[in-house]
DNA sequence: AACGTAACGTTATAGTATAACATTTTCACT
DNA sequence: AGTGAAAATGTTATACTATAACGTTACGTT
């Protein structure tokens, strides 16, 4: 039902429609459990979203949207900022700040930070999912800084990326 | 000449002048090093931006830029965002992705990924200077992931605002 | 001085995000 | 079913962040 890290195959080849699946399956679930309404828009953001696992910009899920609504109106900017919103505010997708770009969380409904590894090449990216590392923890203790949320984006190359350039040069 | 990573007073009550002149110090040697030419506005620029321990954004340091230099034009973007990529390329300065601002590295001349602890409440931002989290690299061992570079934004508060806190709630 | 290059000025525009207010939908309660 | 409050969405305008493109100036070399 939920998606745990361990399944996280970003970078490998997968059937990816499981993905999608899982992953409205798990927002129905968390919102449920929050008593957060799970309308339309929402849903429609959300599979946008996931519709790969590569961050995606609020335009360009809205330009999505209207392919998803064809004979509707074009949508208005706020009108996926406040679907982001919602699904961030949930724990259902994070916000690759890099990129000013969306994602869907690999793992919501569980308290976490946002981690992850992103291909400079084929902009995929990946989450994982790791403790606080120890030095970070030491260097706020001695700073006397109080941890509210961590960010960390790794940018690097993935695995097919990275054959595909040791071929080429 | 070189301003340390131990000597990162952000949170503290400090003689600022001092870290003024550390990183115009430490800028003229790395640009000298790299032969790089360390302008009049370059100066200028990353002297606005070591105004403060708080990261600074590009239309920010606009403003100050024409308050600086009283009579002329107020400059356009590009003049700032030139001298903002220069900096950052120089390692002279890091961009804080969250805040869409720009702030001043303690330690230039010495390759290091940028790392800092914010604070939400007065915007202060340490850097810190950790090497790559043993679980990072497992993790992107484990992904077959190459990395290149590391981002680690870390809010929370500061010992003052912390403090502050305490007392009135 | 003449030249080539790097830096900077200038104008216009692209890309990202939000404020403010109108309208519709939903849900609880009668 | 009818009513009203609250939530969600629609709509318009605008703020904020960043870059493209091209002209001009400043600099170092010959
Ligand atoms: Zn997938
Ligand atoms: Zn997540
Ligand atoms: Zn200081
Ligand atoms: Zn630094």
């Amino acid at each position: 039902m939920s998606v745990h890290s361990e399944d996280n195959q970003a970078f490998i080849d997968h059937d990816h429609s499981h993905c999608i699946e899982d992953a409205l399956v798990a927002a129905r679930a968390v919102c449920a459990t929050n008593g957060a309404r799970f309308t339309r828009l929402r849903e429609q953001v959300l599979t946008i979203i996931w519709a790969s696992h590569q961050p995606i910009g609020a335009y360009a899920i809205l330009e999505l949207l209207l392919a998803a609504n064809p004979g509707q109106r074009k949508p208005a900017p706020p009108t996926v900022y406040r679907a982001l919103d919602f699904l961030l505010q949930q724990g259902l997708v994070h916000r690759i700040n890099s990129l000013n770009a969306y994602i869907g969380c690999t793992h919501p409904g569980s308290a976490h930070h946002s981690q992850f590894l992103i291909c400079t090449e084929c902009s995929t990216a990946r989450e994982f999912d790791a403790g606080l590392p120890a030095q970070l923890v030491h260097e706020a203790a001695g700073a006397d800084f109080q941890i509210a949320s961590v960010l960390l984006e790794v940018t690097g190359l993935c695995p097919q990326c990275a054959t595909g350039r040791s071929q080429h040069g």
